[in-house]
DNA sequence: AAATCGGATGGCCGTTTGGCCAAGTTACCA
DNA sequence: TGGTAACTTGGCCAAACGGCCATCCGATTT
């Protein structure tokens, strides 16, 4: 594999590990739907604030998301909807998986 | 966040997590053009076959490749194809993060 | 001006990851 | 039957991750 190439699958892998983690797919989710706030958010999950605010910079530096500060509050939107066709594809996963594992029963 | 939305997040992640690797998506990217033995995988990108068994097995526990031993090999495949829908998007983003980069110079 | 609220950042610390090496297993070949 | 090729597994170790706390910054309130 020449460096070119390494330097392509190196770029994707970033973008798809800003999503590997439970709380930022929630994220992902949860502003599917619109935008929100870091208080918001922090409320959801019940996680320190200060968490949900490295998670929110860590989905910010893949370019999945961005901010817009209005007042005091800082408010998270999605970028690019079709992140939700990576939950379909998921989900299919899941059930094949799930299907397969039923046929050795 | 209730436990039941919790577990449903974290089964997600597990899979998109599984591919959260240059190394193993570009073997999922490999794999979408046919069948590849482990000493072929490993030729490809240079690493101590001990690493590449083992991302493949990262692979295979997430649901997303399967294994089939065939004489002395252990041939890999792609279980869902639908997992090329992640590339589509990831570019997507990359896309459209450079594009709003330039628009700032 | 002081206190408070919403966020971001730095530090700390336990856990996970990803690489290699060494050793074990199984199939093929001489 | 002994040897080698193809994998897998366990151990080890440095680096990255993910949580909290403490602290700092900027906007709002009092």
């Amino acid at each position: 594999m020449d460096a070119k190439t390494q330097a392509k699958f190196e770029a994707r892998a970033r973008i798809i590990k800003a999503m590997a983690h439970p709380t930022r797919l929630f994220f992902v989710d949860e502003l599917s739907r619109g935008e929100r706030c870091v208080c918001e958010l922090t409320d959801m999950v019940g996680l320190d604030m200060s968490t949900v605010s490295k998670h929110l910079a860590v989905l910010k530096e893949a370019g999945i998301v961005q901010d817009e500060k209005r007042g005091s509050q800082v408010y998270y939107t999605l970028r690019c909807p079709c992140v939700m066709n990576f939950f379909n594809c998921v989900e299919t996963i899941m059930r094949t998986k799930v299907k397969s594992q039923m046929e050795l029963v």
